[in-house]
DNA sequence: CATGAATGAGGTTTCATTCAT
DNA sequence: GATGAATGAAACCTCATTCAT
C-alpha cells in the first residue's frame, strides 16, 4: 500500500480522528481504547501510530479541532450588517440552530473542551483561553455598538455581559442535553427563547423609568 | 453489627466517600484509583469492599451524594418571605457565596452530575432528572409568585425561564473556573451582577412600552 | 496474605531477583519478558511490580548484585598474610575455582556487567567503574608490597600491571567459555596455568641481565 | 539479475549490511529496529527483505563478517619473516593500531560475536569455534616455532599459551572500553606494554635460573 | 473485621514482517 | 524491484478485585 497520495494520507488521519471524536463525545477519553477507535476507523490498532504518537495526542488533536474553528469567527460571520442587538440575537439562533444539526453532539464537545481546560495542567487550557478570550473581544465589540447606538443600557459593563452571556448560551447546551436527545429542541427553543426575550430588554430605560 | 457499633460503620462508609469525593473533584473518576481512595481514607484497599462493593458503586455513592441534599431544598430555605423577585436575588447570592467557599469544588461536582446524566445508560441520569424537576417545581413556584405580584413580566412561560435561569446560573459556575481559581471570586462577582441587574428588568411593560 | 512478615517479603524479592538472574544469565536481558521472570519465580506477572517499580530496575538490581560483594572485598580477603606473589597465585586460583562452581554463570555475569557500563547513559557505569577503581587498588597495594619485596620487577607501572592482569582474568573466563561448558575445567586449568607461570616471571633482573 | 546488474544488488546487500554493522556496535542487536537499519541505508523497511530473509539473517551476516576475514589471517599476514618472539610483539601493536583506529569498534564487535557464541543454540556457535581453532593453530605454530628458536620456553604447552595470550588480547580490550572512549588509547598503550613485556620473559632461563 | 499481597484481564505501545500499489 | 502503510503478536505495565492471614 505504499506510494499513496498525501490526500490519502490525510484522509486517513482525518477518519482516525473522526472515528476518535465519534467514541469521544459519546464515552468520554477514558473509556475509548485505542482498539475502539481502531475497530470504529476500520484499521488495526498499530496503524494509528503512524499518524498519531500516542493516545495523548489524539486526545489534543481532538480537543483541538473542537476548540479551532471558534466560535469567534462564527459571532464576527453572522449578520455583521444588523443593527448590534439584532446580531446577538442571530448569533444566539445559530448557536441554537447548529447544537440541533448536530444533535447535541457540539454541546458536549463543548464541554468537554472546557473540562479539558480546568485544573489541568495540560497545555489544552491556555488555547482554550485564547479561544474565549476572541470570543469575548468579538462579543464586547458588538455590545460596545449597542451601547453606542442607544440599543444597549451603559450601565453593564461589556465585558461581565459578554462572559455572563457566553456563560448562559453554554448553560443552556447542558441543561438541554440533560432532559435526554429526543426533548433536545423543544429545550433549546424554550431556553433560547427566554434568552432572546432578555436581550430585548437590555435598553437603557427599561429600570431606570421605574 | 458485631463488636462494632453501626455508628463506627456508618462513619467509615462516610470517610470512605469523604476521602473518595476530595480525589473525584480534581483528578476525575478515572484517574482515581481504588488504593488511592484507601489511602486518602486511611485504610487498606480491600477494607472498601466492606463498604461498597466496588469503584462503580462508590462513584454512584458520589454522585448520588451530590445530587442529594439537592439545590431544590436549599431554593426553598432562602428567604422563603422576602418578595419573589428578592428572592430569586438572593438565591443567586446564596449560590454565588456557596461556590466561593468551596473553591469552586462545587461546580466542578455539579458539572461531573451532569455529564454522568448525559448520555449514560446508568441509573445516574433518573436520579439527576429528578432533582432537576424538584429545583424546577421550586423556581417556578417562586416565579408565578412573582407574576401574580406584577414583578415579573406574566409573558415568560415560568417553567422556561426557571430552566433558563438554572443554565444561566450554571453556565457562569463553569466559566468561571475556565479562568483560573484566582480570578474565581472576581468572575462570580461580575457575571452574577449581571445576572442579578438582569433580573430586575423581568417585570412587566418593560418593552411593551416601545 | 496480608501481614506477612517482612523477612517473607524480602525473601519474595529475593526470590523474583534470583529468577531474573537464571534467566539473564542465559538469556541476556533482551531476551527475557517479565512474563517469562514470573512464571520462573512461581508468581503472576503483575505481582513483580510490587517489588520493583519496572524492568529497568530490576535489571539494574542484577548488575548491582554483581558488581556488589565486588571483587576488591575477595582479593584482600585471600592469602592475606602470604608474600605478595603468592597472594596474587592464591587469588587468580581463588577465580578459577568460583568459575568453576558457577558452571560459568559468574563469568557471564561479570562480561554482562562490563558491557552494561560500555557505551550506555546508564547510572550502572560509575559504579561498576568505582568497584573496578577498588579492585584496582586492592591489586596494586599487592604489587608493590612485591615490587619492595623484590619479588616483582620495579620496572612495571603498577597500576598498568593490576589492569593487565584483571584484563587477563577476565579474558581467560569469556575464553573458557566460547568452547562450551563441558570443556570449561580444562580451559581454565590451561590458561590459568600459563598465567601462574608468568607470575613467577615477574621478577627483576630477569631480562635486565640480557 | 533482470534490470539490475548483479553488482549492483551486492553493492546494496552489502549497504544494508554496512548500515545494520553500524548501528548493532552502538546500540546492540535489540535495540535497532529494522526501520533504523533501513533509514541508516537509505532504503525502505520492506526492501531488506529481498535482500535478508529477516532480522535474525541479518544479524547473523553480521557476526559472520566479525567473525570472517578473521583474525588468523591477520596473523600470518603481520612480519611473517621477523623472529617468532617479534612476531609476537608485532602482532600485539597490530592489534592495538587497529582497536584504535575503530576507536573501540572492533573491540565491541568482538565481544559481541564471542557472547553470540556462548549458551546459544544459534549456529553462530560453530563458526566462531572454528575462526578460534584457526587463530590458535596460527598462533600455535608461531609459538612452536619460537621454542625450537629458544626464544619461548619449551615448558609451556604451546596451545595453551596461545588460548591465554589470545584471551589476554581480548581482555585488555575490553578493559580499556570500559575506562571510556577519551582514555582509550593511553589504557591501551599500558596494558599492551605490561603485556609486551611479558613477552619478552618468555624464555627459557627466566626463572630457572633463579 | 482489616490487611495488603496476589491475581489477571485489559490498556497502551512497539516492531518484524507482509503485500497492494 | 522498491515502497511504506498496515498488520498482529507480543511486550510492559496498571489496577479493580479477591482472599489467605
Amino acid at each position: 500500500m505504499a506510494r499513496v497520495t498525501q490526500a490519502h494520507l490525510d484522509a486517513r488521519r482525518e477518519d482516525i480522528l473522526e472515528a476518535a471524536q465519534n467514541l469521544f463525545l459519546n464515552r468520554g477519553f477514558n473509556n475509548v481504547t485505542m482498539q475502539d477507535i481502531a475497530t470504529e476507523a476500520g484499521i488495526s490498532a498499530g496503524a494509528i501510530y503512524r499518524y498519531y504518537p500516542g493516545k495523548d495526542e489524539l486526545v489534543h488533536a481532538y480537543l483541538e479541532r473542537c476548540v479551532g474553528g471558534g466560535p469567534a469567527a462564527l459571532v464576527r460571520e453572522i449578520a455583521p450588517e444588523a443593527p448590534p442587538l439584532k446580531r446577538l440575537i442571530a448569533i444566539a439562533s445559530a448557536v441554537q440552530g447548529m447544537w440541533l444539526e448536530s444533535s447535541g453532539d457540539q454541546i458536549i464537545s463543548d464541554i468537554q473542551t472546557k473540562m479539558a481546560g480546568i485544573r489541568q495542567p495540560d497545555d489544552i487550557g491556555p488555547m482554550v483561553r485564547d479561544a474565549r478570550e476572541q470570543l469575548f473581544d468579538a462579543l464586547i465589540e458588538i455590545i460596545e455598538a449597542g451601547q453606542r447606538a442607544g440599543e444597549i443600557d451603559p450601565k453593564f459593563n461589556a465585558r461581565a455581559l459578554a462572559m455572563s452571556l457566553n456563560a448562559w448560551v453554554a448553560g443552556i447546551g447542558v441543561e438541554a442535553l440533560e432532559s435526554g436527545e429526543e426533548q433536545l429542541e423543544e429545550q433549546l427553543e424554550q431556553m433560547f427563547g427566554v434568552l432572546i426575550e432578555i436581550l430585548n430588554r437590555l435598553g437603557p430605560a427599561a429600570d431606570g423609568a421605574a
